[in-house]
DNA sequence: AGATGTAATATTGTAAACAATTGTATTGAT
DNA sequence: ATCAATACAATTGTTTACAATATTACATCT
């Protein structure tokens, strides 16, 4: 039950994984920017090893890039990068909206639904800010993936790309977004999930996240002329 | 030039990473069987801190489980969790066929039809022996994957996923297979692809994928009845 | 006899020292 | 002046030693 507390209770090395990940992500340490093992062990007061040992972990999640006698960098996000997560999102998740259809329990459903109400009058109350709406759109997505319960599925999209993802959003400056239009989309998956049509939760799925993805390359576009 | 050579010239690190695995996935090491530390160290002649660092990145491929404070076990397989991983390997290797049909070369075109050809021929002269075909089925996906030329879903399918579906196939005794039906649908995926049918041909690869599974589910099947 | 608590042992987590490789700077020659 | 080679400095890879945690066995108590 208290689980804010038992939190702590960790080792240290994945204590410095979580706080890597988040200086990350939220950009501290700059992409392409090298990182000193001396450095930053002193920054975290920490040894080499836990260090050395979270590092082997943020590179496996693609976070940073390592070369044997060189060193380690944070990994520079391209266009081109980002389209080829799309593409994976794009997979997974629809097929997580697939499988939800077989495996989401009655309660998740509700949840769901109390979620995108709650999303409707926020949007309704702070017409055109859009930051909640990404923290929802994420919450969203996020319980989709879980209703899977393929933890295969969770994992990989939970734990391997969404700090991809989420350092994409933090780098690129108010990214828009719309959130009416996505909200509209969210209800009619979470429709077809309630109907356990597989087929069709998917297919709207896989138009969602093409139709983010548009809009983010449009971004990108506009920004490459100015 | 000298790749062969060169190979060698790595850290032992990375050379251990590749060590266990192998040993994990060929079975040397049991599923389930505890992992000591010193003592795989003294096996492989090298200290606690490199090997550490090999299970954090063996522990990352879900081959081991790692408890903190108590140890790591190598994981147990499932026919939950191969089902799960089928799942994953349908929604991506079928996106994998989709894109090939955009991202696909000439030359890889070629060297495809060059490789079922082959395995037609293979399939005629040792009629019903499946060793061959099985690696010769993993080739043509790998293949496949590859021809997507999107390095994310490679790194997914090749790196992360690979393994384990090796670990299944090296536990199983003997998985029978069904190489003419097989190969037909192979030769169908490259026709689709070949006419740049992206829609087509994810749909028959995952068609694919879900055959190959249901015949390893039916020998799971039958093996709990014996 | 069973259960609980404590001590001993073994294993993992961490730190610090050592070795090896790489990049750089300086020196010399062309 | 530029290029090459060698030596030095700095960083990473590895080993060894130490600290903390968990498991096991034994003893005591109910």
């Amino acid at each position: 039950m208290n689980q804010s507390i038992e939190i702590k209770e960790q080792t240290k090395s994945e204590n410095l994984t979580e706080r890597l990940i988040e200086a990350i992500v939220s950009g501290k340490y700059h992409a392409g920017s090298k990182i000193s093992e001396q450095e930053l062990a002193q920054s975290f007061n920490v040894s080499r090893g836990p260090l050395r040992e979270a590092m082997m972990r943020v590179e496996a999640l693609n976070l940073i890039e390592r070369i044997p006698h060189v060193g380690a960098r944070v990994v520079t996000l391209t266009p081109e990068k980002l389209a080829e997560i799309y593409d994976v999102r794009e997979a997974l998740e629809g097929m997580a909206a697939n499988l939800a259809c077989t495996h989401i329990t009655g309660q998740e459903i509700i949840d769901l639904e109390l979620l995108l109400t709650q999303h409707e009058e926020h949007i309704k109350q702070v017409d055109g800010v859009s930051y909640f709406h990404q923290h929802g759109d994420f919450d969203f997505h996020y319980r989709i993936i879980k209703a899977s319960h393929n933890s295969k599925l969770i994992n990989l999209l939970c734990d391997e790309l969404y700090h991809l993802l989420r350092m994409y959003r933090c780098h690129s400056p108010r990214t828009q977004s719309r959130p009416t239009h996505a909200l509209n989309e969210h209800f009619q998956i979470l429709s077809a999930i309630k109907e356990r049509d597989a087929e069709l939760a998917e297919m709207l799925m896989r138009r969602h996240i093409k139709r983010s993805r548009e809009l983010i390359e449009n971004q990108l576009d506009e920004k490459e002329k100015s």
